[in-house]
DNA sequence: GATCCGTGGAG
DNA sequence: TCTCCAAGGAT
């Protein structure tokens, strides 16, 4: 294969067709760094808004450092796995206590960062300090794939380390990054997934797999498991004597969804019906008894491994203050102080189906 | 090295 | 409703 001629013909491409992100015209390399960890499986076009709402909230590595961790979770709700806000906020502060508040260069350095590893160290050397560095994403493995029409499986580790190899080949010496970029917008509107657009393709010339009428059968992965379903309930927890007033917990930080604040409970053990496995979870969790009423909403939800039906009710609450058992806070709350709260998807959904906030004046 | 970690778009 | 999967990293 011509790799000066695959380069450039890809690059030209790129530069008449690149879409207009907010992160494509900047330099600084902290934006950078915050757009590639957001597009950490996460499409494009989903992560503008977040981009530049974070952007303007933390404009540099010491406001981001400084900042609360609630406040970067805040500015990273509903975008999805949120250890990656917390890795940045944790990186932030070692950039600014170790790094003089700069991004290293270095390869060690980087991918001695919390939240940052083999691709966006790759990403930030190339994109933003201009290295010759590899990257290899979801988008440059199903190229490469289709490039050399690989019938091994992508998802093995024995191929993860061919992917890399050509992955450093197609490294242009000239304008790493540019290249790099290309590969990657390429996968993202061309060389797709399931139908993957041959006849509008730059480099249809260059693919292997088009030349042998194979490009829908790669790239060959491994076929997933079918993930579990369970039933989870949630309580909304009213104060016994102050009105308008119920209970909220934060999550741990290690876990799931960790941080975000939610309407306490649990899954539901064999045999167990919801209001008693509200019980059960509160008492478990927070150290307080309820006596549970109403229904409140029942919703699916699929996560990344595992399916729920969550059923939340409304729930009174009896005796002792609430302790941090299994929950990392808890707060009394109203209506009115949610919103400076990051709350996961399903629990946005309960606080819609509660009744309308009381108007006040 | 297999598993965990969210959400939303597309078909 | 269901499936796939997305600019991955940590453990």
């Amino acid at each position: 294969m011509n790799l000066v001629a695959l380069r450039q013909t890809l690059q030209r491409w790129f530069e008449a067709n690149a879409r207009d992100f907010p992160w494509r015209h900047s330099n600084d390399p902290y934006a950078i760094w915050v757009s590639e960890t957001m597009l950490q499986q996460t499409q494009a076009s989903t992560v503008g808004p977040y981009y530049e709402r974070f952007l303007a909230r933390f404009p540099n590595v010491a406001t981001l450092a400084q900042a609360s961790l609630a406040d970067v979770l805040k500015m990273w709700e509903n975008l999805g796995y949120y250890r990656r806000a917390q890795n940045l906020h944790a990186a932030a502060q070692v950039l600014l206590r170790e790094h003089d508040g700069r991004l290293p260069q270095d390869e060690k350095a980087l991918l001695a960062l919390p939240g940052i590893g083999r691709y966006t160290a790759g990403a930030l050397r190339s994109i933003a300090f201009g290295q010759p560095a590899a990257v290899l994403d979801g988008n440059v493995r199903r190229v490469i794939a289709r490039l050399d029409d690989l019938s091994a499986n992508i998802d093995e580790p024995a191929t993860e380390k061919t992917l890399w190899q050509r992955a450093a080949e197609l490294i242009d010496p000239e304008t790493p990054g540019r290249m790099n970029e290309a590969l990657m917008e390429l996968g993202a509107v061309i060389c797709l997934p399931p139908k993957p657009q041959c006849h509008r393709c730059p480099v249809s010339d260059f693919c292997l797999a088009y030349e042998h009428h194979t490009q829908y059968e790669r790239p060959v992965r491994k076929a997933r498991r079918r993930i579990p379903h369970f039933d989870v309930v949630a309580g909304v927890v009213w104060h016994a004597t102050r009105p308008h007033t119920f209970l909220i917990a934060q999550r741990p930080l290690d876990g799931m969804l960790g941080g975000l604040w939610e309407f306490p409970g649990g899954k539901l053990q064999p045999g167990e019906s919801a209001p008693q496995a509200l019980q059960r979870e509160l008492q478990e969790e927070l150290g307080i008894e309820v006596e549970v009423g109403a229904h409140v909403i029942s919703l699916d939800h699929a996560y990344t491994h595992f399916r729920i039906s969550l059923h939340a009710y409304r729930a009174r609450h009896r005796g002792d203050e609430p302790r941090c058992l299994q929950v990392a806070d808890w707060r009394w709350v109203q209506q009115a102080d949610l919103p400076s709260f990051a709350f996961a998807r399903t629990d946005q959904r309960i606080i819609a189906a509660l009744d309308p906030p009381p108007l006040t004046e």
